[in-house]
RNA sequence: UGAGCAGGUUGUGUAAUAGCGCAGUUUUACUGUGAGGAAAGUCCGAGCAUCACAGGACAGGAUAGCUGCUAACAGCAGCCGGAGGCGACUCUAGGGCUAGUGCAACAGAAAGAAACCGCCCUGACUUUUUAGGGUAAGGAUGGAAAGGCGAGGUAAGAGCUCACCAGCAGUGGGGAAACCCAGUGGCUAUGUAAACCCUAUCCGAUGCAACACCGACAAAGAUGUAUUCGUUGGUCCGACGGUCUUGAAAGGUGGCAGAAAGCAAUAUGCUUUUGAGCACCAGCGGCGACGCGGUGCAAAGAUAGAUUAUUACAUUUAACAGAACUCGGCUUAUAGAUCUGGUCAUUUU
RNA sequence: UGGGGUGUCGCCAAGCGGUAAGGCAACGGACUCUGACUCCGUCAUUGCAAAGGUUCGAAUCCUUUCACCCCAG
């Protein structure tokens, strides 16, 4: 795909999952973690339990179509880690609407991050 | 018109915007192309690869009416036997318990060559009863009781005799065979082989995570020419090998998208050969599966894994569902639409 | 993708052609002023993952399907 880089390796996602902030919603979970690269890397995840082949192809799908079009509109400061986690009913949601979605978790995940780096500058400079 | 039977086809379409894999080229933009009837389950059979160009025996496994079709098969076609249906038609693991062994709980006298009750005869005692013998017609148990049923026959009975029916053996006729038909004979030891087993036929093992090649690191140790060691399966034989073992490890390419060769160069083309390749045919042969012949087609090939997302319209929401080395089958899932050919009943002519 | 295995009460499980053992838990009772421990009893009921078949008879044998687990990168 162009310009979009996966996350390939099984650490990586494990870094994603322990370190990285989460957002859930009945339809998806986003995992956020800063990396130190420039640009970003998603990984999506559609395990066995969610339904057949078709289906986790088509949720895929959607989350992909969906990363797409969101990351026009949004400017992110550094590169990032995101992992997308689907749900059952990922499949039967248009894309339109899991847009709004992950735009919404992925704007919240990066407020999150920010105050955690100032809290975290903050408690360095304090103790020093 | 209603009910019912068998079989086939299709498996959303169109437009716009944005986007992905692969191939090609004038190389970064265009052109072409891009999931299924089951891609699924992984239940069979093959190709292909490696191990000896795959050998023998045992063990183990598979199949099981007959004849054919097929590269092969547990598949398919036609037929035979059996079961069901008024019928169209459907279902059918359908070799052998008279080769041997095992099992048949409980019940019952007895589950394999049987006498509990009953029936009959004889003796004892003669009030009841008791001893011996004969008897498979009746009772009781059981899924199953020694061919079934009727008549004759008898002390009572019994294929003891006879008619019909079932089964077995051998005879004649028909058929390619399973098998069918006819008459003869003796008079018959139940069920179970999806129990061990026997018979016939077939099967070497491992699976693309097979396997081949490329690049790059470090080098060490052991054996000593055969009753050892290693190389492929459970074992043995046989065969082959001289070198074998080990450390650290991770990647790429091919296999893999019909194959091979040639020709051409504003392209993705053309030609030839080849293969269990696919589709079609008012062609030929065959009842048919299928074979022969002809024509046409053959461009999914990913590798964290592409083949789509959104909107609008049609008609509503399409059902089951996603290729991973490749084919032939089987099994299972499947909304809706549609076509063909039989059958039965009723009504009208 | 390939190979292998397992499904029996709420849990752990035995049984592998002839009435589905046992333990824990649960429920009822006894003991006790009450509770625990202990003792006694009950608990699969047309059923052994589901559907067909073989058999007189299937959890067990055969076929198909479903779910789950393990191994191989």
């Amino acid at each position: 795909m162009k310009n979009l880089v996966t996350i390939k390796l099984n650490k990586e996602y494990k870094r994603a999952y322990f370190q990285g902030k989460f957002k859930a919603h009945p339809v998806l979970v986003t995992y956020l973690v800063p990396n130190r690269q420039k640009g970003n890397k998603i990984g999506i995840t559609t395990s066995k339990k969610i339904g057949s082949a078709v289906v986790r192809n088509r949720s895929r799908r959607v989350i992909r179509a969906a990363y797409l079009a969101v990351r026009e509109r949004i400017v992110f400061p550094k590169g990032y880690d995101i992992v997308f986690v689907a749900r059952p009913d990922t499949a039967l949601m248009k894309s339109t609407k899991l847009e709004k979605i992950m735009e919404k978790q992925i704007l919240f995940l990066l407020q999150e991050n920010a105050a955690q780096r100032k809290k975290k500058f903050r408690k360095e400079k304090g103790s020093s």
